[in-house]
DNA sequence: CGATCGCTTGATTCCGATCAACAGGAGTGG
DNA sequence: CCACTCCTGTTGATCGGAATCAAGCGATCG
């Protein structure tokens, strides 16, 4: 299960640049994440940590994707977050984790432990800043996903997920969605077939295509930005 | 419009006792605004900042609420939060405020220069560490906020918007309303007038009483809860 | 090949949005 | 004080759209 790679250098540290591109400005933290942490893999579908479980641990994740979410009495799921290569999650201010967090695919993942990455932020100004800019960072994200939920229509919500999904792994036009149609559901708050419906809907219009239904062509990006904000 | 008044008074400064059980931990930040910040008092529905505008300035709520929000394009209005006293707002990690913040009430609220409280923080590790763990706490609200939004039924929505200000605000079981209806709505992305609905019909189920349209009383917490997680 | 899983599509039901009217205060000015 | 309006909140009726139940379809895998 453990690959501890020795974890050469990681290039330049590029001068801090905040915000925007994920793995940048995060790299004196995330430098020394990868060279204090274990590389773990995780397969498709494997919990991570569970809801309470103590948060001991840091995660940045190198390849795969995960899902952060919550499972309510009803048996309904919301997912909270998708976190992506170069992401870092499992970030906590309490001692317990508040949700629980999956691989959606096989996943590599830098594990460290959160103790010494306190500890290094109670040194390092520098460290702690970039821990307080990742924890904000944390929090546009979730702006985001609440004006998404804001939204009454199904059209709305399934446009704001896509635009998001673009602008944070555009290739082009194309999105490959690493979730299944339940996973967005989830975040969405909708039902698995008003997502499929909606997706279909949106091809008709024209305004997507679906090579496969893990694929996605934006083929008019007006069109989905006017459904949102 | 503005009064920024000198400041008399204004009974004591309240010895600063944040919200729940974390109380413990920001008072020296909350000292430290106390000291350096102007106490402003605003009326009620005037704007405090706008979306875009330059976040120069932290605030605390003294008395009365504020909500930040969101317009869209489409009129809709997304409320994000609900700033009660003794709770901090406008904390932004870019350079600029991606939300509008407006008093719902006649407020006071202390107002920070925004430099004044990083410089404190560059040089103060303990202020750093409160700032990391205001915003932490920013995230958690949220978080809850996000729950509520996945819920698919209005009654559900509802019960989770008055179990969480319960929790804020528990004066026994009634819990007074500082914001409208409309306010109520944007904030849970239902219409007023479902809103309105679903309360009658809580109070119609014995679940609830509502005294006055801005007072409710929870006559029924496990029914509240058992409609959400 | 059968089996399971993920996705789509169809038919129906139900619930929330919308349009519309109305009720109760609060404030204003006569 | 009353008459007036404005504002907020409630209630009613209708309509549309999303949830739900149900089936079918296409992959991938043992």
């Amino acid at each position: 299960m453990f690959i501890r790679t020795a974890t050469t250098a990681m290039a330049a540290r590029t001068p801090s640049r905040p915000l925007t591109g994920s793995s940048q400005g995060v790299d004196s933290l995330s430098a020394a994440m990868e060279l204090m942490g274990a590389r773990i893999a995780y397969v498709r579908n494997i919990e991570i940590y569970g809801e309470g479980e103590s948060a001991d641990y840091l995660y940045k994740v190198v390849s795969g994707t995960v899902r952060s979410c919550k499972l309510l009495d009803d048996g309904r799921r919301q997912v909270t977050a998708f976190h992506m290569p170069g992401e870092i999650f499992g970030l906590e201010v309490g001692d317990n984790h508040s949700l629980s967090a999956e691989a959606i695919a096989d996943s590599t993942i830098i594990v460290v432990k959160r103790n010494a990455i306190l500890a290094l932020a109670a040194r390092d100004a520098e460290i702690a800043r970039q821990l307080w800019t990742l924890t904000a960072r944390e929090l546009q994200r979730m702006q985001d996903h609440m004006l998404i939920l804001g939204y009454t229509g199904a059209k709305e919500r399934v446009a704001g997920f896509l635009l998001q999904l673009a602008k944070r792994c555009s290739d082009g036009n194309e999105i490959k969605l690493p979730m299944s149609r339940q996973d967005i559901a989830d975040y969405l708050g909708l039902a698995i077939e008003t997502v499929s419906r909606t997706m279909t809907q949106l091809e008709n219009d024209a305004t997507i295509t679906l090579p496969t239904s893990r694929r996605v062509v934006l083929r008019n990006r007006a069109a989905l930005k006017r459904l949102n904000a």
